[in-house]
DNA sequence: CGCGGAACAG
DNA sequence: CTGTTCCGCG
């Protein structure tokens, strides 16, 4: 009461986000831990207030991909606060909230820039939109076998598509899902990341992808924001990329990928997800679009590839939407046994694991301490496995405490079982500018490699269902 | 400015 | 736990 701070609900300032309709999920408060807190999180705010046109002046993506700078450090202190209740709050206290970041690595400092932090998106893995059907897709199967070949994954669409924040400019109104409604079910709530309305950096591409919105067999209407790519913005816009083998998750211009290596040595699923021409050593490039393709040996950029998707690449921008997903967890240490896939991707942020299992990226100040800073903090994530939140937060810690990360790990509808592929570890984008991606929605190649012919008529397969339905009724 | 320890609060 | 508040150090 002392506090005229209008708790949860609208602040003058951050209007619209506030509103109740706009809720980060669950855990993006606080799962269960800290009883009738929800209060919102120092980088939840960040996010927001970047996502807010209104605050382009006072802190704005800028620089790499999930870089922000804060403009006015005295006035996003002046924000947080009042969001706080912290009428004494300035931009040292802030930072050094920020600061506490670092360890649990959800954000990181830009050197030599001077308010400029970045958020770590290494745990954040992007998937295309499509694989929202990843549910059944073969490429999950495949994860299941890494994981031991649990059963089933539930990476159910409706959980990624809850990953997805409210599309900040279209949609102007509220959440994505307001779940509520749609009862994710029991478990279905469980880690969800809407947020990371990335993309604002200018981009007002924010649309809402119609058709595929339905399809999705276990849910509801969501909508997909795409282009929402911490990491890209906008590259995910489908563009080009008649190189990619439907599924891609990278368009390969902007991740000359370290990965890639890797993924096509990949033993199993993994390879053979890279399309023939692709993990050979595809010729992408006819058209030119090189655009920053390093000439790193082999050259194949890399993408993290998913099984086939139906509509992957062949969808407009609008059809694709990502699936971001934080993972705390670097990698189990564990790799299953039979699976090499956890592996084949763990030598490349990491020194090549030097023991068992685990070796923090970030080598803790102790021996050659890799700057977390850079870009070239690849790490890894290692989506495989996606627990609840709760479950075995057998967390890695890194570090000297090991309360590092627990919570933050997102995953797809939680059970465990369900994940990712090692995906991820997005290389550091080629492009520095983010905004150049974003723009040019470069129409799709007339022709479309044979790649996408399965994509496409999966896609179809869709279309058709949709209209059966339609039929139907 | 930026960092991180330490104590402390909710 | 997630900050908040202080503080000394570089």
């Amino acid at each position: 009461m002392d506090c005229n701070c209008v708790s949860d609900l609208l602040l003058p300032p951050v209007p619209a986000l506030w509103t109740p309709g706009f809720a980060f999920p669950d855990w993006a408060y606080k799962p269960e831990s800290s009883p009738g807190s929800r209060q919102i999180q120092l980088w939840h705010f960040i996010l927001e207030l970047l996502q807010k046109e209104e605050y382009q002046g006072v802190i704005a993506w800028q620089g790499d991909y999930g870089e922000f700078v804060i403009k006015d450090p005295d006035e996003v202190a002046r924000l947080w606060g009042i969001r706080k209740c912290k009428p004494h709050m300035n931009y040292d206290k802030l930072s050094r909230a920020l600061r506490y970041y670092y360890n649990k690595r959800i954000l990181h400092k830009t050197k030599g820039k001077r308010f400029t932090y970045k958020f770590n998106f290494s745990k954040v893995v992007l998937v295309n939109y499509p694989i929202l059907d990843m549910a059944n897709s073969p490429f999950f199967l495949a994860q299941n076998h890494f994981n031991g070949g649990s059963t089933a994954p539930d990476c159910s669409p409706e959980a990624i598509q809850s990953l997805f924040p409210r599309l900040p400019d279209s949609g102007r109104g509220t959440s994505l899902f307001d779940r509520g409604t749609t009862a994710p079910g029991p478990e279905g709530d469980k880690l969800r990341l809407d947020t990371f309305p990335f993309l604002s950096s200018g981009a007002p591409c924010y649309s809402k992808p119609p058709s595929l919105l339905g399809p999705y067999p276990r849910n509801p209407p969501f909508d997909y924001p795409w282009g929402f790519n911490p990491y890209l913005p906008g590259a995910f816009s489908l563009n080009n990329c008649p190189k990619l083998p439907p599924g891609s998750l990278y368009p390969s211009q902007f991740y000359p990928n370290p990965l890639q290596s890797s993924l096509s040595q990949l033993p199993h699923p993994f390879s053979s997800l890279l399309p023939p021409g692709e993990a050979g050593g595809g010729e992408r490039g006819a058209a030119g679009q090189t655009g920053g393709t390093n000439g790193t040996a082999g050259g194949q950029p890399a993408r993290l590839c998913l099984p086939t998707y139906p509509g992957s690449l062949s969808m407009g921008r609008t059809d694709i939407g990502n699936v971001v997903t934080l993972v705390e967890r670097e990698r189990v240490e564990a790799n299953p046994p039979g699976s090499g896939l956890s592996l084949g991707l763990a030598p490349v942020g990491l020194g090549a694991g030097n023991g068992t299992g685990q070796q923090s990226p970030t080598e803790r100040r102790g021996g050659v301490k890799q700057d977390p800073e850079s870009d070239s903090d690849l790490e890894i994530t290692d989506l495989s496995d996606c627990s609840s939140e709760n479950e075995n937060e057998h967390e890695f810690s890194i570090g000297k405490e090991s309360r590092l990360a627990n919570r933050s790990q997102i995953v797809l509808d939680g059970k465990k079982g369900s994940v990712l592929p090692p995906i991820s570890s997005l290389p550091p984008p080629v492009s520095p500018h983010p905004l150049k991606s974003l723009m040019p929605i470069t129409p799709p190649p007339p022709s479309l490699p044979p790649s996408l012919s399965p994509s496409m008529a999966l896609h179809e397969r869709h279309r058709e269902t949709e209209t059966l339905k339609m039929i139907h009724s």
